[in-house]
Formats: C-alpha cells, structure tokens, sequence
RNA sequence: GGGGCUGUGGGGUAGCUUGGUAUCCUACGGGCUUUGGGAGCCUGAGACUCCGGUCCAAAUCCGGGCAGCCCCA
C-alpha cells in the first residue's frame, strides 16, 4: 500500500499544508521555478479554459469584444497616473536588457494594461460615435510579491481578463456595473459552485487610480479572505492622465468615462480551497476534465462481459457527458478510487459482475461520498440528475461556511479575537479612513468590502468613534 | 517588514552531532502474477539545491545565493 500517494495531513487540522498537497499530488499544479510562478497542468488548465469559455460567452452576450495589448509597458506610459504608478511601483517587473546591451527606455511587464491600452485609445477615439468602447483582453500579468507565495491564491504571475470600457458619460459608465457583477456573480455560483460577499471596497483598498472598487469576497478553511472578481470606475482619472478626449453632439471636448474590471486564475485556488477533502480535491462538475470516470471490476473469467457492459455504457453516458472509463490492467479497482478521488472526479461508476447481471450500476458522489444504485435504462438521465445534486450540495455547503463564519460586533475589543478565530468580522462604520485605519490595527487584518447586502440602521454608531455609521464593513485577514 | 526552520533518486526519508562505501518506503522500466477500497514476487535504472571556502577527503563543517515552510507585524 502506498499511503503517500494521497494526502498525508488533515485539512482540518494542517490547512496549508493540505493545500500544498491537494494541488500537486492531484497533479493539478506544481510549482513554477522562479517563486511565486506555477505551472498549470492539463487537468489544471482545464478548470481555467472553462472559467475562460463561460465568461468569454457571457462577456461577448454583453456585447464586450476582445483585443490584445503588448507585453511591454515604455516607462514614461507607465508613470502617467499618478496614483496608479505609486499603487504599482513597488510590483513591477522591468526589462532593463536586450542580450548584453543596456535598454535606452526601460520596459515596465505589464501589471495590468491600463498605461498600454490607454494612449491607443487617446489615438483612436474622435467622437461620440466612436464610443462606447467594451473591451476585454485575456492575458497573463506579473506583479512582484514579496509576500510569502501560495500557488493561485498569491502568485506573482497569474491569468485574467481585464475588461476595458470607454463610455461618453458617466450614467453609461455606471451602468455597466451591475451587468459585469452580474456576470462574474453567475459564474462563481453556476459554475465554481462559490458563495462570496459582494460590495465596495473603502477608499483605503479600492484600486489605484480608481474612484470606486467592487470585489467579490470569500472566506478560505484557515479562516483568511481572498477578494476575488473586481470591478472599478475609473472616473476620468486615466482620461485626464491619458488625454482621451471626444467631441459631443454639441461639439464640445469632453474627458471619457472609464471602467475596468478582472477575474482572475486565484478563483481556482479558492475554489479547490474550499471544495476539497481530507481525500483530495473536490471539483465541481462544470471544471473538471471528467463528470465521469467508471471503474470496471473483474477476474480472468468475467473481464469479458464486464468491459463489454461497462463500454457500452461509457458510450450512452459520452453523449451528454466527459466520461472516461479507466480499464486499465495494471492498477487494482481500490487503487483507481483513491486515485480519482484525489482528483476530485464529480462521479464514480463502478461495474463488476454484480452490475452486469443486475442490469444496474453502483455510483459514488465525490461531494458527499454517498454510494447507490441506479438502473442502466435511462442512465444519461440519472448521472444528470446527480450532477445537479453535486452542483446545488457543493454551492449550498460554501454559502453555509461563509454565512456561519461572518460575526457582527459592536465591541471593537472583540475584533481581534474574532478574527483569529478564523471569521469574517462585521462591524459599523462611520467611514473615515481614520477610523478603519485605527480598525485595522486592533484587527489584525484589513477590510475586505462593503456588503451590498447589509446597510447601516438609522440609529447604528461607528464601532471605533461612536458618532454616526454610515456603512457596514467586513474586516478579516487577507491573502 | 522582523524572526526561526528546512533543502539527499520523481515523491517521502535515514545518514549530519563525531568528515571517509548514501539507508529504507513509494513511484518509474522489464518479467511473472493479481483485480468489489491503494495486491505480491523477481529484476533494472535513478539522488546529496547551487556557488565558493576549509580539508588528504565534504551530504556532513563555514560563508553566500536560490527555493520551500512556520511564527510574529
């Protein structure tokens, strides 16, 4: 028996460790060899094509249309937006070398595309017949961490899109918030099967050269937040650095209204994060490379009709699902179940003997390693109805971990303690920076949003000053 | 940002104190055999993180780099 091939801590009791585990033994991801990089295997990418394809589709229904912008950012670009320069400075990657000889310009690797995308868009646009423009690209970035690293969850090269809109007027601009919201809200629930806290982000945490920021938040098993898909109005800020400048109707030159916005490839990490078990990954069925993996078991004497029943259902089931039947010789059945389980296969299929003379199969959900019995007329059917079961279970237990691990509080001498405990802390706020700076100290963690979902009362007051809330906040430890 | 720990075949490890032939498990190739929860036997190949120093001799001692982990802020 070979122990080690599966995962040798508890996720309860060694979290970090187990996700170190559950990632690379799953042969999923391994660690790139630069810090802070990580290689995406086939089975690992894959996850990622499937958030890419969704939200790919959803954005084009949108009416958002893909480009792509170089790799490489000229200095005097990047430096053009003030804040945005100091809020990325200390994170970027230069080019300082071409072979031996010295680069005149040094070359910025893009942490994200504003600096290159933005003195085109000054080029191209003229009118207000140009706009809006709906832009999205899906790319790589490198911000340089100096943070510990953790695969996915704190990478110093990671994959996103970044959404680029230009609009004439701001109504237009803010429009388009709830719409992209929307669409990454359908995907963490539909797709990553993910409960997380929507809302905006304080002055202090918005994005840099922004005017506003919205994140989805989430909660990982150790009990720190990870943000998520964001979304930024960017006012005028990159319009005014940049001079993208239109005439209206009126004839008149007029600043454009800007947003971004980005989900990137740490969704994988908190969605393994928060799926998984002391047996390895749990992958919801829309991410993982197979829905279905059958296990046949036989002897010398019934090899042949238990392949011969197990590929035909493999084939009734290849219509509507990714199956795959594992009949290889050389591995035992036992050693294929913890093999998939470490992969976090949505379904097992087992078919011996037993099953061929019933007529029926035996199944095991990943999810909640239930077994049954299903009949094999009409099988298409019931592994979609069980699918369904996994998608709603897997979604229904992240919303019941998220929702019993947020704390309200009027005490701020509890904060601390509460968020050590690995929750989620909500308290009220009056909304100074003074205030949450001083929250943030006795916190030990940072804001993570401001609930969409949760408003100040009329007679609530500020956990820290005591005058007036204005605001609900969440504070926890971050990633 | 501060402190601590670690690096030995693909993975996990013994050896390091006291310098001298590198241990075991697993995975991998070949062969036989086996299959309802990680089977067994035979056989083969495979390693001291990198750079420098000390020494007759370095996995072992010293310095530095790179990488990983933990704790505190």
């Amino acid at each position: 028996m070979a122990e080690d091939e599966g995962i040798t801590v508890k996720k309860s009791e060694n979290f970090s460790e187990w996700y170190i585990q559950a990632i690379i033994k799953s042969e999923f991801f391994d660690y790139g060899d630069i810090s802070g990089t990580t290689i995406f295997r086939p089975e690992g990418y894959f996850i990622w094509e499937r958030i890419h394809d969704y939200v790919d589709s959803l954005f084009k229904e949108a009416g958002v249309t893909n480009t792509y912008f170089p790799l490489l950012i000229p200095k005097k670009f990047l430096e053009k937006e003030k804040e945005h320069i100091e809020g990325f400075s200390p994170e970027v990657a230069w080019v300082t070398k071409a072979g031996q000889s010295k680069l005149e310009e040094e070359l910025a690797i893009r942490p994200t595309s504003e600096t290159i995308m933005y003195p085109a868009f000054s080029r191209w646009i003229r009118s207000w017949r140009d706009l809006p423009y709906r832009y999205n690209q899906w790319n790589n970035v490198i911000r340089w961490e100096f943070k510990h690293p953790t695969p996915l969850l704190r990478n110093r090269e990671f994959l996103w899109n970044e959404g680029h809109s230009v609009f004439a007027d701001e109504e237009s601009a803010n429009l388009e918030k709830d719409q992209i919201l929307g669409i990454y809200e359908k995907t963490i629930t539909d797709l990553l099967c993910l409960k997380g806290i929507k809302g905006q982000k304080t002055e202090s945490e918005k994005f840099a050269g922004g005017l506003a920021s919205f994140s989805f938040e989430f909660l990982l098993p150790d009990g720190k937040t990870v943000q998520g898909p964001d979304f930024h109005h960017d006012g005028t800020n990159f319009a005014k650095a940049f001079d993208i400048t239109f005439l209206n109707r009126e004839g008149e030159k007029t600043y454009v209204y800007q947003n971004t916005y980005a989900i990137s490839t740490r969704m994988i990490g908190v969605l393994l994060a928060v799926h998984g078990d002391d047996k390895g990954l749990v992958v919801p069925p829309g991410l993982s490379r197979y829905e279905v993996v059958i296990v046949p078991i036989f002897n010398e004497k019934t090899k042949g009709e238990v392949l011969e029943y197990a590929f035909k259902i493999r084939d009734e089931l290849r219509v509507k699902f990714r199956v795959y039947l594992d009949d290889r010789v050389e591995y035992t059945p036992g050693w294929k179940y913890n093999h998939w389980e470490l992969k976090g296969i949505p379904v097992r299929i087992e078919i011996g003997a037993r099953e061929v003379k019933s007529s029926k199969l035996t199944y095991v959900r990943r999810d909640t390693m239930e077994k049954g019995t299903l009949n094999a007329t009409d099988v298409g059917n019931e592994i979609g109805n069980i699918i369904e079961m996994i998608n709603a279970n897997l979604l229904k237990r992240s919303t019941e971990f998220l929702y019993s691990h947020i704390k309200k509080t009027n005490e701020i001498t509890q904060i601390r303690d509460i968020i050590a405990q690995g929750n989620i802390v909500q308290v009220h706020w009056c909304g100074s920076s003074a205030c949450e700076d001083k929250i943030k100290e006795v916190s030990g963690g940072k804001s993570t949003n401001i609930p969409f979902d949760s408003s100040a009362g009329p007679d609530s007051i500020c956990i820290n000053c005591g005058n007036k809330a204005k605001f609900v906040v969440n504070f926890g430890r971050s990633y």
